[in-house]
DNA sequence: CGGTTTCTGTAACAGTGTTCAAGAGCAGTA
DNA sequence: TACTGCTCTTGAACACTGTTACAGAAACCG
């Protein structure tokens, strides 16, 4: 039997492929990206790093498949609102909550670029209230790329680890040196404190979610 | 004198800060974050690893200095637009097309969490505009970030190499095998297909302008 | 000339992902 | 039973990565 087998009934087997995910999983959620090793896995489950490769494959598809676990379980909260453009902002939200709950397996898809697998039923979920708002094709597509587009923005923010910045570089301190007549001080003060994210992100996305659902 | 000098008036100088810097950011532009190696780096110099770590420092450092670097040589291109909402968004499609311009140097910005670096010069352009447009203070901090944040959403989808989804988790194959009776058909073979983004970015963008900076 | 400060190169350490070749252990079969 | 064949595991290695310790040249200075 080739390697990368799916079911795996296990003759000898003291490893098998559900193991090796489901450890992996555990290790970048406690530990992040990083923390995932072809050792330190294999370590993790007793085993040599060889069997891994045997079992699922290199690091890259461990984490495929690390992501599209974490995807099945994702359960699809239930979208609330009662017109059109409520109901799209709350699957929008969703996606942003469900993001937030996982944060390094999230950014871990973004640098596989497997996003997609990871959010897709949320955003099938989206698709649905966009349908039920009266988009249809190209348009519909359009808002729904614009909104996932808008929370990514966000996610990128609010994902950062906030120490990655040393210190001197960071927004804050940049902005506190800029003396520029054209811009009013108290902006610039403003931006040398830290923001409030989430009020930032529903006033914004709204505002998105508004300019391509149609009203009530 | 301890390393990382400034100056250098290179006594016996054979190598010197900004020719380190120079090399790495032709590196960076010409082959990715990932082209930047230390050994890389200094073989491309002639010279030992062990000097670079003397006159700037470790990796970080140089991707550091190198986003520096860049963000000093950006031409402030010049705003255009005859009211606050036009001068707003040419503000911000200055910040887009700079870093499709050096889309390199500004994934290796953004995973060093040095984005603020690069794009300073252009965020104080827009700033100006929103003070120009009548916002001041927090509200205006709002419409900065809000804006900055969009165009991030962007960038990210914009800059990400296209080979990085092997394929079958592509979002589009994903979607092609989605059958929802509650989604518009027309919508899923649309997202099946591959967006244009500089439309998006436009409407997308225009709208959190539109909704941030009062009217004309 | 001797001493000190700069700078450079060699070699190594501790990691990383990945692969090769070899061997165990079990299944079925002659 | 003895055999072949397949599944699975392993130890060892390769080619990289960033980084550092150590030793030695080369220039400046007293």
């Amino acid at each position: 039997m080739p390697p990368h087998s799916e079911p795996n009934p296990s003759r000898r087997g003291e490893l098998d492929r559900n193991e090796v995910i489901d450890t992996a999983l555990q290790l970048v959620e406690a530990g992040g990206g990083e923390s995932l090793t072809m050792r330190k896995l294999a370590a993790e489950l007793g085993v040599a790093p060889n069997s891994i490769y045997w079992h699922v494959g290199g690091r890259h598809e461990v984490i495929i498949a690390l992501v599209e676990r974490l995807a099945e379980r994702q359960a699809e909260a239930t979208v609330t609102g009662t017109n059109g453009r409520e109901r799209v902002m709350s699957a929008a939200r969703h996606v942003w909550a469900a993001a937030l709950t996982h944060p390094h397996v999230t950014t871990l898809a973004y640098e596989v670029g497997a996003t997609s697998l990871l959010e897709l039923p949320l955003e099938r979920a989206l698709a649905r209230e966009i349908t039920a708002a009266g988009l249809k094709g190209d348009e519909a597509r359009d808002a729904m790329r614009a909104i996932l587009i808008s929370v990514g923005g966000f996610l990128v923010i609010a994902l950062r680890p906030p120490d990655l910045v040393p210190e001197p570089w960071t927004s804050a301190t940049l902005w506190a040196e800029v003396d520029d007549p054209l811009i009013d001080p108290a902006t610039i003060d403003s931006l040398t404190r830290q923001l409030d994210l989430p009020p930032l992100f529903e006033r914004t996305v709204r505002a998105v979610v508004d300019s391509y659902i149609p009203g009530p």
